[in-house]
DNA sequence: ATGGCTTATTGTATAAGA
């Protein structure tokens, strides 16, 4: 089975690469960030003729997720739990025995901002939940935007990024603290091309130049690590013309 | 150089992203 996921930079835009991407790739299941729109406005149709039921929560202008998946979706969850939030950042469903937990970490704008220290506050809520999530589903993927690039080997640049937002030592600090749950980072189960990133800035042609950070995630929990087959980043998506700054990352089970 | 692009918004500039 092949999950995805992918920050599309709102699916208003990005609906045309989206079914071409899953035209051509056939993944199982895909969990979308940055919808940027309201549920009444998502392409459910467009998805279902596709070939995808889809499960969705959004708001106008910010945030969103989504899990599109060929199977059914049940035990829906919007949102985490006694976490009293007005962005729409996370959505989990089953598939088949397969716990699957979509989330748009936030990005924090800079270290010791508002948004910084609600980044903070909302790792520590999505760690807990996350606990609680693990007893009761031990086969657990959570895919998505965490908007932390773990270790200097998934930034460009170390040196230029020291100590910014989406390196900094709290932030990493809390991607470890995931980790410590029983979660494993897919990508890193599998050698992998040097300089390998999943988001590059729009600006100073950070493509061209590869300038990018590895920031969008899959990580496993204990039970499902031995069925990991393959995990990669496709890149294609980002040289399209109007790409979303992010592309897929995909991770194969062999389940 | 706190910029460079891109997106959305009851817009004609601003906010936010990363």
């Amino acid at each position: 089975m092949k999950f995805a996921t992918w920050n599309v930079n709102s699916l208003n835009v990005r609906l045309g690469h989206l079914i071409d991407w899953l035209r051509d790739n056939q993944p199982e299941v895909v969990c979308l960030q940055e919808t940027k729109q309201e549920d009444s406005k998502f392409p459910y149709d467009v998805l279902k003729e596709a070939g995808y039921e889809a499960v969705h929560i959004g708001q106008k202008t910010y945030n969103g997720v989504a899990i599109l998946s060929r199977h059914p979706i049940s035990n829906i969850q919007r949102n985490i739990p006694d976490f009293d939030d007005a962005q729409q950042r996370v959505i989990a469903g089953n598939i088949g025995d397969v716990r699957v937990v979509c989330a748009y970490f936030p990005n924090g704008q800079a270290v010791d901002s508002d948004k910084y220290h609600y980044k903070l506050r909302w790792l520590l809520a999505l760690t807990a939940w996350l606990k609680t999530q693990l007893a009761e589903h031990p086969k657990l993927l959570l895919l998505g935007d965490y908007n932390i690039a773990p270790e200097d080997l998934d930034c460009h640049d170390p040196t230029a990024w020291l100590g910014q937002v989406l390196v900094s030592p709290a932030e990493r600090q809390a991607f470890k603290d995931l980790l410590s749950l029983g979660l494993h980072d897919s990508f890193r189960l599998f050698e992998q091309p040097e300089k390998s990133y999943s988001w590059w800035d729009y600006r100073m042609l950070g493509f061209r130049r590869n300038f990018g950070l590895r920031i969008d995630h899959i990580l496993v929990s204990d039970a499902l690590k031995a069925d990991c087959k393959a995990a990669y980043i496709d890149k294609n998506p980002r040289k399209l013309e109007r790409p979303s700054d992010h592309t897929p990352v995909i991770l194969e089970l062999a389940t």
